[in-house]
DNA sequence: TATTGTTATACTCTATAACTATA
DNA sequence: TATAGTTATAGAGTATAACAATA
């Protein structure tokens, strides 16, 4: 009934979720990136968009995104160019050095997940997947002010 | 194989545990109170014990806590005062009105707890609980340098 | 006038180190 | 000298608004 840390199942989901977030975070840090960065580069990876597109797909705000393209850039992991259709776009692509980078760090996080659930069996992991599946996330408006 | 974020259990434990968080957070927050404070409060309904067992206890800095109890007891919820058999260390305690507003606290943790699980049964909660346990977050040192 | 990308500003969190009073 | 609590400072991260170029 009571909802203290120890005993509480959001608790535990939460808390797990966050180790397992530093986890991976680690491992997305491994080709010397930052972890956004590399997140960037794995929402190139399917194909070049504009920063706008970009921004929404990653959940953040336009104006953070323009320092880490900056830096990818300046690495040559990604390139920025002017669509020709619209010149206030910029179409954002990943480069052959940005994909064998991601290619790094997509083996860290497999290694990462290997480790993480190496007390799983495959059929566990399917379970625990439908489960997480189900959890209510949907944001509502849950009261937050001081009052 | 690939640990894209749309199939990765890993990227999926991450995400749905900080919407969990998210969303117990917003419950912490219902009797007025900033998501730390109601979480000092909890780990205090024991019993009493010097700040810095309590900053320990909540894996925070010391220094950190000093704006927080100082909040709550200007606010009547918990109270310091010199340990007489060592005049260093503060004795922190929580108050009446600081268990009266626990209780409002957990009983928004529940019901939280309820909506974010409310399509499991008994049996799933019992299972995923289990499968959380399992998941490996002790904490090795894992390259998060930049080379 | 609206939109895309950019820059600038401010606010929250957190990490660290210096300081005091006691031991 | 070491420890408990406090204060001060700096850094990362983020949210917001103003701005220039283009539509």
């Amino acid at each position: 009934m009571a909802a203290s840390p120890s005993d509480s199942l959001g608790f535990l989901l939460s808390f797990r979720g966050e180790l397992t977030g530093a986890r991976i975070r680690a491992a997305l840090g491994v080709a010397g990136l930052h972890p956004r960065h590399a997140m960037t580069l794995m929402q190139l990876a399917p194909g070049a968009m504009s920063q706008r597109e970009l921004a929404a797909a990653m959940e953040i705000d336009p104006s953070q995104l323009v320092a880490v393209l900056n830096e990818l850039e300046g690495e040559g992991l990604a390139e920025r160019r002017r669509d020709p259709a619209d010149r206030r776009r910029h179409i954002v692509k990943i480069t052959d050095a940005g994909a064998t980078a991601l290619e790094r760090v997509e083996a860290a996080v497999s290694e990462a997940e290997r480790e993480l659930f190496a007390d799983l069996s495959e059929a566990e992991k399917v379970l625990l997947r439908g489960l997480l599946d189900r959890v209510s996330v949907e944001k509502g408006d849950h009261d937050c002010s001081a009052g």
